[in-house]
RNA sequence: GUCCCCAUCGUCUAGAGGCCUAGGACACCGCCCUUUCACGGCGAUAACACGAGUUCGAAUCUCGUUGGGGACGCCA
């Protein structure tokens, strides 16, 4: 059975890179039919917080990423960490260590000076037939784990290939602080051990812990699971994607407009691919997901593309829901939607010509709320050629079956009769109509508008600019 | 500094020795459609980082250089 996991710290919201992390664990227990699991990792109580919890589960939640295990809490496992810990001193797997911080930070110093690798030098690491130090009164010792002095480790990484690192190059690092709490890479191993972990997929900011985990893995006896590392989401100027550089929450792009599938959809392309395909479903993601197809360099974020995939989805999205989705946006812009066209109606003609639900909403607004056309724009698209023409215009819509189609004609009879260009009568007529010069096509957006509201419109503008 | 990983158009990528005078997508540019703005259609510009090998043949294999990313915590 695969079982696969994220795991979190919850120390901020869920960010683009963790939420693709996240995505590639998922889809590849989806697609194996096998176990996702949720473990938060919240053993740096400084910084977690429950809100991040609620952040990251909101976050998982509005991208559909369910799991079938979890969430579960490494601060309510305690117990079973100190156990193994126990285990690890007694079978001399783990020993104590006195150096205080200071001193830790002053051997670091003098090897970085040096243009070495900053390494725990062993100082309190027992060995057959060396002497340690006395242990110091009244301080509480660190306990750290004995890594192998010699060899390498070796995983095939089913990402990256085979990586192999140097026993040499790691030193023993600390798995209990002096208060007894375990650390990140100990509790890491007991949890992907107890919780039968299969497949550790995870960022690449992970590959350099990965000896250590399994060096300690092999020294609990435990069956090793296996590890894929994904590559990094850069930002677009290559940078490596922050709290405090556009390393946004996914949330943001909730409220950007964004729709959830177009998300995952562009992060699922972001440094994976099937070919040249370019926008597909999550079902068909899962069934073409595979770890070797994840690029193994990584990737700058591309927010053009995003929008672009956004508005693939926008376009064949069901009115309803889209509906349902634009109305907080348009009761935001101050939006009555009781005084315009059906809502539904009014997305239909929309859709296909915006990238978000932002800008859906923001055109939309046109249909519910007037905006009277300013001063100089009156002046630039009403002249005394177009004055009559739209007086007349205005009558005929009287006469005529309120009907895109019908619109279409008596605006073409009007050019006729007037001998004006189609667009000296359509800018104007838009204009005085909504307020703005860039609409939808003319006659559609006429119908939606409601005949009453229009010979309103028009009426009161063409008087008020006869008065003058 | 040390270690690890990586390297195809501006960006995301296809490419697993001959199918590549390198394909797709976004962006950009041009044309068409058009009643404005979009959508859509068509087209153009644009890349194998560099240098040595291996081979009849290399974007694909090897080595080096350069460049990028990651890691070096009693953070996760």
């Amino acid at each position: 059975m695969i079982r696969t996991r994220f795991a979190p710290s919850p120390t901020g919201y869920l960010h683009i890179g963790g939420a693709r992390t996240a995505l590639f664990s998922w889809a590849y227990a989806r697609k194996h039919a096998g176990i996702f699991v949720l473990r938060i990792e919240d053993t740096d109580l400084e910084r977690s917080t429950p809100e991040s919890v609620e952040a990251i589960l909101q976050g998982m939640n509005w991208l559909g990423l369910d799991y079938d295990e979890g969430p579960f809490y490494q601060m309510q496992r305690m117990q079973r960490y100190k156990e193994v810990i126990d285990q690890m001193l007694a079978s001399g797997h783990a020993y104590h260590c006195y150096a205080s911080r200071d001193e830790v930070e002053i051997m670091r110093e003098q090897q970085r000076s040096a243009g070495l690798k900053p390494r725990y030098d062993g100082r309190w690491r027992p060995e057959p037939g060396k002497t340690l130090p006395v242990p110091p009164q009244g301080i509480a010792p660190v306990v750290r784990f004995k890594n192998p002095l010699d060899g390498s480790v070796a995983w095939n990484d089913l990402v990256k290939g085979v990586i192999e690192i140097a026993n040499s190059e790691l030193d023993d690092l600390v798995i209990a602080r002096p208060d007894g709490t375990p650390t990140y890479n100990f509790c890491v191993v007991v949890d992907d051990w107890d919780m039968n972990i299969t497949q550790v997929i995870r960022g690449d900011d992970h590959v350099n812990n990965t000896p250590r985990q399994i060096n300690i893995l092999k020294a609990l006896g435990a069956t090793l699971p296996q590890y894929a590392h994904v590559p990094m989401i850069l930002g677009t100027d290559g940078e490596r994607l922050s709290k405090r550089h556009g390393a946004v929450s996914v949330m943001q792009y909730l409220e950007d407009g964004f729709l959830p599938e177009a998300l995952l959809n562009y992060l699922a392309r972001l440094g994976w691919s099937h070919g040249d395909d370019e926008v597909f479903s999550m079902t068909q993601f899962v069934e073409w997901f595979n770890l070797e197809s994840i690029s193994r360099s990584p990737a700058k974020f591309n927010p053009e593309k995003l929008l672009w995939i956004n508005q693939q989805y926008l376009k064949t999205a069901d009115n309803g829901r889209l509906a349902e989705l634009t109305t907080p946006f348009l009761l935001h812009n101050g939006a009555v939607l009781a005084n315009g066209p059906a809502l539904t109606d009014v997305i239909q003609l929309l859709k296909e010509r915006v990238n978000t639900l932002l800008e859906l909403a923001d055109t939309a607004m046109i249909f519910y709320r007037y905006i009277e056309p300013a001063a100089e724009q009156l002046t630039q698209h009403l002249s005394p050629e177009t004055i009559p023409a739209l007086t007349a215009l205005t009558h005929n819509f009287r006469q005529i079956d309120w009907k895109r189609q019908a619109i279409q004609e008596t605006l073409k009879a009007a050019v006729a009769e007037s001998g004006l260009k189609m667009p000296k009568i359509a800018m104007p007529l838009r204009m005085l109509v909504t307020g703005v010069t860039q609409t939808p096509s003319i006659d559609a957006t006429l119908e939606l508008i409601g005949r009453e509201t229009v010979i309103e419109r028009l009426q009161k503008q063409l008087a008020k600019h006869t008065d003058k």
